[in-house]
DNA sequence: GTCTATAAGAGGATAGAC
DNA sequence: GTCTATCCTCTTATAGAC
């Protein structure tokens, strides 16, 4: 019961994160999209920050289960596995579920780094996927001008990548040709090849 | 002097925009910053709001003299302009004046779009950028796969990309560098290139 | 664990004197 | 136009009954 309850919870947070952002989400705006008291929240969670930080969790436990999955396709290149997560990330994003946390506010950073089974989970994404830029560097499909901390950043930053919203805004693409088209710029670049 | 102490005061606006973002700063923030009292502040601007379309303006008056200053050099090509406005708007960014606005916010976005004068201005940088992009296109420097549009909007995003700050924060590479490889990023991709 | 009611404080905006 | 002092709303968080 417990479970479900917070299970319920943490949806709410993460779609009210997606659709509003840190700041403009209200702790009654949580409450009244589960159904509950706001009282009854602070029970389940401490703290504002507390409930973004485990919406956090539950985005970075999908996210190691889509990496996971891709590990299992055996034939498929480092290339090709990172394509497929990041173009993931971007279609998480277009649904309106990516929580979308500010990187500058200090209590809500506070709260994140104390929380050792974020930052696992954080340290468990960037080693999976920095394992996969390296060998698809040493692939050649992966330029090595850049070092391979600026390539995860890169790929990282997708999931909060505003293209897409305004894309979506326009109402005048579907979902997949948007996320073909940015996951195009993110890889292949404006410039054109040859 | 009215002139003068409004100009102070969306210098002051323009930093903590960039450097806290809208929901953070605050109009106390701003008045002890400039020197003032709150109430001052109010004399000469409606609303946090209005604070905050006054930055926005002021910084694309800044980009489009930006946008002139390339349309003078009769011999660069489109690409090379569109470079060079990307560029500058990554050091703006990197150098902390880049004001940063949640697109989201409702109240902000009324005040915003009932702001001639950044409405404008806006309409002008996006076609000034649009028309190099398009003969940029046709001089087969920039992909013809993707549509104008997409390409405008992913060069306005790197206003606000969040991969600047991550690298400055490592505190391991120059700032020139770190531009060079967001610019490469952008333009040339994550795939390696023949 | 859930509720109602409320504390505590931050922050946007204004009144009114000078 | 500048100030001090204040209003008022919104929001986080908690007290205390059941």
């Amino acid at each position: 019961m417990l479970r479900v309850r917070e299970d319920a919870i943490v949806s709410s947070v993460n779609r009210l994160l997606a659709e509003k952002g840190f700041d403009a989400m209200t702790v009654d705006e949580v409450a009244a999209d589960v159904g509950i008291a706001k009282a009854s929240l602070y029970k389940h969670f401490a703290s504002k920050e507390a409930l973004a930080a485990a919406a956090m969790v539950r985005v970075l436990e999908r996210a190691l289960q889509t990496i996971e999955s891709q590990s299992a396709h055996a034939e498929a290149s480092a290339f090709e596995r990172l394509r497929a997560v990041t173009r993931w990330t971007l279609e998480v994003q277009l649904a309106g579920e990516m929580p979308s946390l500010p990187s500058q506010n200090s209590s809500l950073r506070t709260t994140l780094i104390a929380d050792k089974v974020y930052v696992d989970l954080v340290m468990e994404v960037s080693e999976r996927i920095g394992e996969w830029i390296v060998q698809a560097q040493a692939d050649g499909a992966i330029t090595p001008k850049l070092p391979p901390e600026v390539i995860l950043y890169t790929l990282f930053a997708r999931a909060c990548d505003p293209v897409l919203g305004f894309l979506k805004a326009t109402g005048q693409h579907s979902d997949e040709q948007i996320v073909d088209w940015v996951l195009s710029t993110c890889l292949d670049g404006l410039a054109a090849r040859p």
